[in-house]
RNA sequence: GGCGACGUAGCCAAGUGGUAAGGCGGAGCUCUGCAAAAGCUCUAUUCCCCAGUUCGAAUCUGGGCGUCGCCUCCA
């Protein structure tokens, strides 16, 4: 297998090779539904579907495993002083994130595995990592003994004495050392719990992860991954977890996104600091925020402005442009040798650790070179090419273009033979101004204003069937009016042959 | 304080030893009455700074400056 890919435990680039040949079982940490989902895991998720859908695409049967830790300390006390159980809160926050990442084109897990379904799973591994002398029982709950792995702190590269400093006991804990971390936490009064041999509880973070994805996939993992953020302390811990139970290693390679940054700051829960990404996904195209993600390397820092999404939005149109002049050119000419060096190039490029980068700059450079390709015969293979190419990318061009012919509606008028299809929005009506009628009375000279329509929308489809007669009578002084009074009221006229279309706002 | 990442054109960004991809923006031209779209062409002698290694460095080494992240919940 060419593939190269980036292991954080080894630092550095390594050849991917399945432990099972054939068979990529990946596992990536999901989400903790206490909040609304972020632009930032947009992109972390994103990147993974990139990466399960390349390695389908050579040919592996790829298991993905993304869990949901449905049970944590902020969905508790999210619901605490509301009348919803906490339990609505996660699903109501879930189920948002899974419309989102639909949106975005992201595909479904193979598995999504809750906490809360594992509990007996979870109870297992710890009673085994307590029999091992590697977790400890007492008063508030069930503690890892990080002294107890001596690797401990090898995939984030800390040692246990530099953690120590700063370390500290928070109240109410009984841990023996101040670097162990809960397994198990035994329940407060009205909290919600799971029986356990050690009292009636919630499993703490991490163990949830050890346990499922021994459950689902068993060791060792062929790729771990999960946001930059993870790697410390949630992968780390998931490590000794695991590694104090099975030989190791409990993946062979971990991967990690880079964070994604909001207006030049971070994002987290913590802050607050960011939209919602079910209102950010109404402002902006879903694919051109793929675009835009993909225009960058996943392990580096990525900061989204509204000036970013503006130029990766122009960019995904000038891709799609190009996608259609293939896909329409003459089938005429076999002459695709030429598309094969933009491939190698493509998948070169996907093969250097998923450079997403570098392969979408080789779809612009095929897309800069489509009218001499086309003309080279070229056209059909390039459009095959192109499908291939988005397909793994994600991206699917033609999505948006059935969005928009499904919400436009169309009107003809015919004069002297020849007939004009005028194209609108099907939400104009709503979005046009109150006083649209009037204006349009007061800026076009009566004789040519006939506005027969019953809606305000109807009547600006009018007045782009007058503006066109005037065209064909070689009037453009009225014809510019027109569309200068049409401009006025914020609408905007695109002519093509035999076809107007016309949209409020630019 | 410890650990780590990054610093490439107006903005975003790829490239990690062989002479600067790509996107956005900008400029000019062609084509359309005009506009939009499309097409053609141009837009970093240079990669934060300094020193060094090398025939050769954005890429390696050392030093400096700057930005950010992690060390506490986080994709």
């Amino acid at each position: 297998m060419s593939l190269r890919l980036y292991n954080t435990r080894t630092r550095s680039v390594e050849p991917f090779e399945p432990h099972e040949p054939g068979h990529a079982r990946i596992y990536v940490c999901g989400l903790t539904p206490s909040a609304e989902a972020h632009l930032g895991h947009a992109r972390s998720f994103m990147f993974f579907d990139v990466l399960r859908r390349y390695l389908t695409h050579l040919g592996l049967r790829v298991t993905y495993v993304q869990n949901v830790t449905d049970i944590d300390d902020r969905s508790i006390a999210a619901a605490k002083g509301t009348n919803t159980p906490w339990t609505a809160i996660v699903e109501g926050y879930y189920a948002s994130f899974k419309r989102s990442m639909s949106r975005l084109g992201v595909l479904e897990p193979d598995h999504e595995p809750r906490a809360t379904a594992y509990i007996a799973e979870i109870v297992e591994t710890i009673a085994a990592l307590v029999e091992r002398g590697h977790a400890y029982a007492v008063e508030d709950g069930v503690y890892f003994a990080v002294r107890s792995f001596p690797r401990y702190g090898a995939l984030s590269g800390r040692n246990v004495e530099e953690l120590l400093i700063g370390a500290r006991i928070a109240a109410g804990e009984n841990k023996h050392d101040p670097l162990d971390f809960a397994l198990w936490k035994i329940a407060k009064p009205d909290e919600p719990s799971w029986p356990s041999p050690w009292g009636a509880g919630r499993p703490g973070w991490h163990i949830e992860c050890s346990a499922m994805s021994h459950a689902l996939l068993g060791e060792p993992l062929d790729i771990h991954g999960g946001g930059f953020d993870l790697i410390f302390p949630h992968h780390e811990n998931e490590i000794a977890q695991t590694e104090s139970l099975v030989p190791p290693p409990m993946a062979n390679v971990w991967m990690h996104g880079g964070l994604l940054q909001f207006d030049g700051k971070k994002m987290s829960k913590s802050l607050g600091n960011f939209e919602p990404l079910a209102t950010l996904l109404d402002r902006h195209d879903p694919q051109a925020i793929r675009l835009l993600f993909l225009q960058a390397g996943y392990r580096k820092p990525l900061n989204f402005t509204e000036e970013s999404i503006a130029g990766a939005t122009t960019g995904l149109r000038r891709l799609q442009a190009a996608y259609d002049a293939f896909r329409t050119a003459p089938a005429a000419g076999s002459s695709g040798g030429d598309v094969e060096s933009f491939r190698t190039r493509f998948f070169g490029a996907l093969d250097d650790d998923l450079n997403t980068s570098g392969a979408v700059s080789v779809l612009f450079d095929l897309a800069n070179d489509a009218a001499q390709a086309i003309e080279r015969g070229a056209g059909s293979a390039a459009s095959a090419f192109f499908h291939e190419a988005l397909s793994i990318l994600g991206i699917s061009p033609s999505q948006r273009k059935i969005v928009e012919v499904a919400q436009t509606t169309t009107r003809t008028f015919t004069d002297g033979g020849e007939s004009l299809t005028v194209v609108a929005p099907g939400d104009a009506e709503a979005r046009l101004p109150a006083d649209t009628l009037d204006r349009l009375r007061a800026a076009i000279p009566a004789e040519h204003l006939h506005l027969n329509g019953q809606t305000k929308a109807d009547a600006v489809s009018d007045v782009v069937k007058a503006r066109w007669l005037a065209k064909r009578r070689r009037d453009f002084a009225l014809a510019d009016a027109m569309r200068e009074a049409l401009g006025a009221i914020g609408v905007t006229v695109t002519d093509r042959k035999g076809e107007a279309s016309w949209i409020v706002g630019a």
